[in-house]
RNA sequence: CGCGGAGUAGAGCAGUUGGCAGCUCGUCGGGCUCAUAACCCGGAGGUCGUAGGUUCAAGUCCUACCUCCGCAA
């Protein structure tokens, strides 16, 4: 079947590829501008990294807005455009330009988890459960007829980037199954329920900071729902670092906010009277490294009180 | 030319006015112990990011470059 691909960060990338193992034909790939990454240097998306060592033709339009952007996409006459976080709105004319229509890999179990960040945001909830969903897509954000749902557990100790990889390979293999069902007309659209909707929406640093007071649950929840951006942070020496790994303790005594050196990283006693082990950071300007290294450097005794 | 931090043993760090390269953890061997992630003794492990320069002498001072990272976008 003759594909448009449009996808930008790596989560794409695995139904791009799943879409070429299968044999399509991808006419073209949209992907969102290089962007002036780091410091200096302009960082390619990962879609069109793969895209070009794969040998398609790469668009990367500022917006789909227009007319040029919908006549290049009319040009390549494609019977179905496939959409894995593109991160950019469609207009319903570009929606409407293939045949079977255009179809959306989303991270989540629709409706719940509309938006740009279903996958961190699942995890800071403290869901048990995600999933991906294969949707027509619609004028409203991820608000188009369902096609298709697969669920999956989230584990305890799953951050975001794990599930991020999870659920990649996830959407690409239901997209698989379902485009056939799309190319013979077998597939059913459901409409969502918007009265169940909920919103994920984008991730900012605002999130990052860990306030003590909370649960010591919640805070290992957020520290495994930033990774790996922006990242939980905690103050360390009056600087911030980012924490990229915790887990729950047992029960403190140790005042809220307290951080004491442990064997395995550094304790903090939590709102709910338990704590959570940190066991690993990363101060600014290094490199994320064990706590217990950290604590190695600073020369510091198991069982000292930090702050 | 956006601001800034950092490259020294497997890991994390120290190294003062240039003068024999150190500390903690880990690792290996031995000992103590009912036992141990605890304790004691001992050992191995480093072209100090790369290339030049200054000097009797450079981890340290000068120059260029490479790599990694934080902030800001």
């Amino acid at each position: 079947m003759k594909i448009v691909f449009m996808g930008t960060p790596e989560f794409a990338v695995a139904s791009l590829r799943r879409l070429l193992k299968d044999g399509h034909e991808i006419v073209g790939v949209f992907t969102q501008p290089d962007k002036p990454g780091n410091r200096k240097k302009l960082t390619a998306p990962p879609v069109k990294e793969f895209a070009l060592a794969n040998g398609i033709a790469v668009y990367q339009p500022e917006r789909m807005r227009g007319e040029e952007p919908l006549a290049l996409l009319r040009s390549l006459a494609p019977e179905l455009t496939v959409v894995a976080a593109y991160g950019q709105i469609l207009p319903q004319e570009v929606l409407d330009v293939p045949k079977l229509g255009s179809i959306n890999v989303h991270a989540s179990i629709l409706p719940k988890y509309r938006g740009a960040a279903p996958i961190n945001r699942a995890i800071l909830n403290g869901e048990t459960e995600t999933g991906v969903t294969i949707m027509y897509m619609a004028k409203k954000l991820d608000a188009g007829d369902v096609v298709s749902i697969r669920r999956t557990p989230i584990a305890p100790d799953e951050d975001a980037e794990a599930l991020f990889a999870r659920l990649a390979e996830l959407g690409a293999e239901l997209l698989s199954e379902t485009i056939p069902t799309i190319a013979d007309g077998t597939a059913v659209r459901t409409p969502q329920n918007d009265d169940e909707a909920t919103y994920a929406p984008m991730l900012s640093r605002e999130l990052s900071p860990i306030d003590w007071n909370q649960s010591a649950k919640s805070v290992v929840n957020q520290v495994r729902a930033l990774v790996p951006w922006p990242c939980a942070s905690m103050v360390l020496e009056g600087k911030t670092a980012k924490v990229w790994r915790a887990e729950v303790s047992g029960a403190t005594k140790d005042a809220v906010g307290t951080l004491r050196a442990s064997k395995r990283g550094i304790e903090a006693a939590c709102g709910d009277g338990n704590g959570v082990l940190v066991t690993e950071v990363q101060c600014e300007g290094g490199k994320r490294m064990a706590a217990s290294a950290w604590l190695n450097g600073k020369r510091v005794a198991v069982g000292e009180v930090l702050a």
